[in-house]
DNA sequence: TTTATTTGACCCAT
DNA sequence: ATGGGTCAAATAAA
């Protein structure tokens, strides 16, 4: 098991490494904020009104959502990431196993909240030692404001086949041994330093969190988690996508 | 009754 | 034409 824990954390750092080469070419790129309308132009289309509105709208948001920047976690517990979820549909995709979950924010129609998320797991379920991986891919921000003093994460209860944590409390420890197979990437880098307040991890950041790890003897994820500080799983952290998207923002523990 | 999930259909980008 | 993202009616769960 511990050798397994040094092989994933070496992987993540191998990965963080190979997108700090990337992260030279961070440029502008304003993802568009597609206004989500088209549940009114639905109902307006169906009712027999006039429908050229809904192009736009349609495109709009299809645009944005290929063009904007994500984030990418892979972990083995992917419905614990600090915020509520609403699945919203489910497909098979070409030359995958699994079927991909899309996931917006609870939060959407109180808040107008445009975060959203797909879960797809990438791994088979190999075994009791084996925990099944999930590629999560956020997408917009986290506008919303999390509800009530809840300093649990949030449970997400989605699929049937989500074997995460089995029952037990909605907190893992930073010891948790599944915990050492996560690992982030981004699509875009791009900082915009106004954004930025002390509390934040952007991906930059996390590039040099690993270029640190990396130079540091790190043996374990609780050592890991003692050289960041925190982590992008850490459960008593809310965590946020920028005002553009592009980075992963940690706003409170 | 309310809220969340499932699932087939629809629509857009490629 | 096809793949993937989203909608919304039907269904399930609380």
């Amino acid at each position: 098991m511990f050798e397994s824990i040094l092989d994933c954390s070496a992987k993540a750092i191998a990965e963080l490494k190979l997108l700090r080469l990337d992260s030279s070419k961070c440029d502008d790129a304003p993802p568009p904020t597609g206004v989500d309308d088209k549940r009114r132009v639905r109902k307006i289309l169906s009712s027999g009104g006039n429908g050229d509105s809904a192009k736009p709208n349609r495109q709009q948001r299809k645009r944005s959502r290929l063009a904007s920047d994500s984030v990418t976690l892979e972990t083995p517990v992917p419905h614990y990431d600090g915020h509520q979820w609403r699945k919203y549909g489910q497909k098979l995709i070409n030359n995958a196993n699994h079927p991909r979950s899309y996931y917006k924010c609870t939060y959407k129609q109180e808040q107008d909240c445009g975060a959203t998320k797909t879960v797809q797991q990438y791994q088979q379920d190999g075994g009791t030692d084996d925990p099944a991986m999930y590629t999560v891919v956020y997408f917009g921000q986290h506008t919303c404001k999390p509800a009530g003093n809840n300093t649990d994460a949030a449970v997400v209860k989605t699929e049937s086949t989500s074997r995460s944590s089995g029952g037990g409390a909605g907190k893992l420890s930073p010891s948790d041994s599944q915990c050492s197979n996560i690992s982030v990437t981004c699509t875009s880098v791009v900082v915009d330093h106004h954004q930025r307040t002390a509390s934040i991890a952007s991906n930059c950041e996390l590039l040099d969190m690993a270029a640190d790890l990396e130079n540091t003897e790190v043996n374990t994820y609780d050592q890991i988690y003692e050289e960041a500080g925190f982590s992008p799983f850490d459960l008593d952290t809310d965590w946020a996508i920028d005002a553009h998207g592009h980075d992963l923002l940690k706003y409170g523990w």
